[in-house]
DNA sequence: ACCTGAACACCGTTCAAGT
DNA sequence: ACCTGAACACCGTTCAAGT
């Protein structure tokens, strides 16, 4: 009854397929073997072993992900609509940015994207150093919004008493801000103000000199 | 040999020392138990089983987390330093970070920041939806910057060519720029900037209206 | 009320043996 | 080169039995 030649790449299909519907936790090298048909050592000639295997998923997808086409004119909505394609294609795979971000990959799941980003920092005016930490801080910004968002739907209702505690009162009397912070955010809105507002404070803001803190010295200038 | 009498607080103590130094995906029941000098099915008695041991260690701490002061005079600096020393708090808590974030109690864990938060954008002036949007907005960012940056410092050099991908033609003919991207980026300094940014952008911001797309109509005026 | 050992149903992985 | 079953060393959890 044996399978005729199993190939690695029907390994990882498999294995992609479960892992696509449940997560990681629940792939199982037994199970993977059952549903393939095979033994389970056959799957360990194959890939090695189950983390290499997770591994081997996570590159493969990391290469899916294809370059980014800015639209819009000025640069700011450009870099805006960057942000915003990031953030689309990864929550076309929920399981994936976990197992992504669990192997720091995440950086290197972002090249095309950062190339994008600083192609349009550049084009708004921005050099060197300056344009690097905007690119860093759009990036950032997006993946920190993605795994916060994410994190957020998974546990739909936190505490209890989380009404009670933005009453008006403690709200510094403000009923309007009250009701907004009781109310979930609207993660659709509240990603694009917030990108917006980023970007305009990065390609506006000052100079180099921090106002309140010592900054490292510069030595790659020689 | 049995020990005089086992507490729940004597298991969950020892569960957080083993945690805070292997993390979480080290601590199996059967060592918890050798460490305690019981049987394995006593800590069932206490806790009920380990995933609840882990929740139970998590509500502890996030309740340890305290109360954030502001420095500084202006709004701005201010909220740039509640930002500034939440991360630092969350820093000396490496793997907590990790297991409040898969347990989706990030923000339950920043109800004492969003507090310090709230008071200083009320006071820069913002005002119900819009002061709710600007906390959010830098809270995500200090939480988003924070898993990624542990996310980078876990794994040190990610793809090989990353040098050569930022070549000077790349990066749109500016060696500053190159250079600066092929440098793992300062943490600090890039946390300082983007969050400065960030708020800048919050405060000095427009209005409701987004050019680019629609926006779900405001029904709660009513 | 609290503790115990035995047992169950799982894991990932190794290895010697097959073809 | 590829596949196999048996075996090892682990898991978390349940349960009947003790005191």
């Amino acid at each position: 009854m044996a399978r005729s030649s199993l190939t690695r790449e029907e390994v990882l299909s498999a294995a992609a397929a479960l892992v696509r519907q449940h997560g990681p936790q629940t792939l199982t090298m037994r199970k993977l073997a059952a549903e393939l048909g095979t033994a389970v050592t056959s799957i360990y000639w194959h890939v090695g072993n189950r983390e290499s295997l997770l591994d081997a998923l996570v590159e493969r997808t990391v290469q899916e992900m294809g370059t980014l086409r800015p639209a819009g004119r000025a640069p700011a909505p450009r870099i805006v609509s960057v942000a915003r394609a990031l953030r689309r294609e990864l929550r076309a795979r929920p399981h994936l940015i976990a197992m992504v971000h669990e192997r720091g990959l995440t950086e290197r799941m972002f090249l095309p994207a950062q190339q994008a980003l600083v192609h349009e920092v550049h084009a708004a005016g921005l050099r060197g150093a300056r344009a690097a930490a905007a690119v860093r801080a759009v990036q950032i910004h997006t993946v920190g919004f993605l795994l916060v968002e994410r994190n957020r739907e998974r546990s739909p209702v936190q505490s209890p008493g989380e009404g009670d505690l933005w009453s008006t009162s403690t709200a510094g009397g403000d009923p309007a801000l009250a009701r907004a912070l009781t109310r979930p955010a609207d993660p659709d809105r509240l990603f694009h103000t917030s990108v917006r507002a980023l970007v305009d404070g990065l390609l506006a803001g000052g100079g180099n000199e921090g106002p309140a803190d010592p900054e490292p010295p510069d030595r790659n200038r020689g």
